[in-house]
DNA sequence: ACTTCATATGAACGAATGCTCATATGAAAG
DNA sequence: CTTTCATATGAGCATTCGTTCATATGAAGT
């Protein structure tokens, strides 16, 4: 039973060229990296996380501004909001008793209009 | 009860001044886009799928092919080709017995090489 | 100190998701 | 036409997810 350079069995049904799976194991990151992928794009798979992250776009907003904004209850946002502030999408600042939050950097707003791009074509 | 310009309540401890609300109501796309945008985004949420999709940046490959480079079974596999499919993230050429399976288009590669320089910064 | 108000958090519950198993489809070969 | 093989699909199940509800935290004002 032979073993390619990625440790998988070569089964005699494969298709692919030997060369080609050597390239694609290569280019394959590791599992952990990959994960973390998932994960970020996971933040981005709902439509109340993209609701708050546009709404972002704009300008910082508290969380109970948040919750009006999108007619949605202030514990909900804010469980979003821990979700996106622990992938540090978002940053938390504190004012008093209002914290106020906003996009963590430019990256946010790349990867969403690159999906916006896809959307509407 | 006043209302602004997107139909929700103002109330007393809004912080936010009308016009940075109404800026944020103009830019907010409408319901059913954010809705396919988060959709999107969840077929890139699951390791599985991005694995299937950097497979497919180097070469386009059979569903059995998949199966073995990751692992995992050929109805897991082909489930999965199926919601990329229907979302036209990848297309399917017939050939004989074999189905081959591709990206659709470039954005794929674009949305998930964004999410990669957010991952590795 | 006590109250008020904005926010955070844990438990619980229904909905959605990903995989497995069994089976169906459909194309090529005998 | 029957068998074989690659792929597709539906049902079932365990897990994850998003929201709600009740409550905790913590800062400011009285």
């Amino acid at each position: 039973m032979k073993q390619n350079d990625c440790g998988f069995e070569v089964c005699d049904f494969m298709h692919l060229h030997e060369d080609v799976l050597k390239r694609v194991c290569a280019e394959m990151p590791g599992e952990e990296v990959l994960s973390d992928l998932a994960e970020l794009f996971r933040l981005f798979s709902d439509s109340t996380r993209i609701r708050i992250l546009y709404a972002l776009f704009e300008s910082e907003m508290c969380v109970c501004d948040i919750a009006q904004l999108l007619s949605m209850t202030q514990s909900a946002i804010s469980h979003q909001l821990r979700a996106l502030k622990q992938a540090k999408l978002v940053r938390a600042r504190r004012d008093g008793k209002t914290v106020f939050y906003a996009l963590a950097d430019d990256h946010v707003r790349a990867i969403i209009d690159q999906g916006m791009e896809h959307i509407l074509e």
